[in-house]
DNA sequence: AAGCTTTCTTAAACTACCTTATTTTTTTCA
DNA sequence: TGAAAAAAATAAGGTAGTTTAAGAAAGCTT
């Protein structure tokens, strides 16, 4: 059962039998369903998340209820809303289920033991969060210089899979642009 | 002369005086002077530079010649073309310097040999990836949901001293909005 | 201080994208 | 399976932001 996230963190360190074993013990597995929230309104987030199945989506919600779409997650990824999981503050973010999943949950205090613990930990999550940085920031060049069209058509490349699994609606809300007029790019080019 | 990067450093993790004389020892220092590039065209981007006084800028450059500003940098600020620094390719940013300044530069050898035998420093940039992922996620959130009149002014906020340092022009090209809209929001508002 | 270059301002015409509304298609679930 | 709900398509009219252009102001260089 924990085969996928234990080749996720064998990917960027070793653990011994003993440190998977401690690592494991702090997991805590969730069914979440389609639809479900793992985190909602004025909520503490708790937990940073490892999508072992299925497709969750984080979303920002602003006053006159518009989403904008921060990412998706699907098999193999993390997820969290990272500045509320750090600061131990009620979340901005919102992460619903797009599909029935089944999440890994780590809590910041066992997280926060296990940098202690087992400092490979620091390597690894260097790691990760120097890619999701890296990520987010070509994410806001593109955003600055691209039209919706031409980042709609990165999209369709960089995450084919996803795109098989959200709404057009929510594809909308990552690019920054609404759903009608994600429909007429996609009216426009190819019909079939 | 080193004040300023170690009381950087010490904000997040301790080092003793060996681990502070091996660190010190990585880094060149550089002057640079306004508008000299410390990373342009396809060069390798070989290091990761911390500002210990002055401005730099990081900017995208499309076919077309229009800059995107990634980021301004000023005195303890951190800047490097990141995804062309850990992969040892050719830079597809810009960095220039918006004033005369004066840098500290650490190669990536010389952080992948830091991060063996002071793994300390491992944790250190953890926190730095992590800061700069929660920032530049955030914006990502600003840039979808919030028209460019508000984006300037959380800007303004947000960094009032780089603020001064900058023209319009950068300033602009921060926002993803041409200089002359930039003008047309600041001249409807506080004339002076 | 003069001249050159770059930045800033203003304004009019233009375009990418939004809003609202209606219809059609797909999904949900009793 | 069939009714209700949600998503997608289409279209007309509107707005935020762009383009182009030209003049005014400010920054560099000698």
């Amino acid at each position: 059962m924990h085969h996928l996230i234990l080749e996720n963190i064998a990917r960027h360190i070793s653990l011994d039998q003993e440190e998977i074993n401690c690592f494991i013990n702090c997991l805590k597995q969730k069914k979440v369903s389609k639809k479900e929230f793992i985190l909602r309104g004025e909520q503490i987030c708790k937990y940073i998340n490892f999508v072992h199945s299925g497709v969750l989506r984080a979303y920002y919600l602003d006053k006159e209820g518009k989403q904008s779409t921060i990412m998706f997650a699907v098999t193999d990824w993390w997820i969290t809303d990272m500045f509320c999981f750090i600061n131990n503050q009620p979340a901005m973010l919102t992460i619903e289920a797009v599909e029935d999943s089944i999440i890994f949950q780590l809590s910041k205090d066992d997280l926060d033991s296990l940098y202690i613990k087992t400092p490979k930990f620091e390597r690894f999550f260097r790691i990760i969060f120097q890619n999701a940085y890296i990520r987010e920031q070509l994410r806001t060049i593109q955003n600055l210089s691209l039209t919706a069209e031409e980042r709609y058509h990165i999209f369709l490349n960089k995450y084919p899979q996803v795109v098989k699994q959200v709404t057009q609606k929510q594809i909308a809300s990552y690019l920054g642009i609404t759903p009608e007029f994600l429909s007429t790019i996609r009216g426009g080019k190819n019909r079939k």
